[in-house]
DNA sequence: GCTTTGACGTATG
DNA sequence: TCATACGCCAAAG
């Protein structure tokens, strides 16, 4: 899932750290798109760990200027608690960006990156 | 070490 | 579309 085409400290996305992976691809999901957990944690050379993408947004810092809000549960929902203030915060994100949210979800047919991620991250034509 | 706890995912009815 | 069950694994206690 993750190639080389440079060195890590180029690109995050096949650093030696978990974490800085994680975070190089939830950058990188463009303006206007989402993913999954279970996409993030793939790309990020770690399938069928989506819990660790959850656990690291929980603990990163406001000041760290991440897409967070672009990372969503598999079926499109939003993965916070529907009454907290993040839930809110996420909808008001998404909705400036063009992205419909409705009864806390996301049509992933309309927005979702899951199966394409890859071309995203790593530039891959189509076709 | 063992148990519990998750910003989760897939399968099934 | 919803609910339940089970898998997953790093952290915290």
């Amino acid at each position: 899932m993750v190639r080389q085409s440079a060195p890590y400290w180029v690109n995050p996305l096949i650093s030696p750290d978990r974490h800085a992976r994680v975070y190089a691809a939830i950058a990188a999901i463009p303006r206007g798109r989402v993913a999954s957990y279970g996409a993030i944690a793939a790309c990020a050379g770690l399938p069928g760990r989506a819990r660790l993408v959850g656990k690291l947004l929980r603990e990163t810092p406001e000041g760290m200027l991440l897409p967070w809000h672009r990372v969503l549960r598999a079926n499109g929902q939003l993965a916070l608690p529907p009454d907290s203030v993040g839930f809110r915060q996420q909808c008001r994100l998404l909705r400036a960006e063009g992205v419909e949210v409705r009864k806390g979800r996301v049509a992933l047919s309309r927005f979702g990156l899951d199966g394409s991620l890859d071309r995203v991250l790593w530039g891959k034509p189509d076709s």
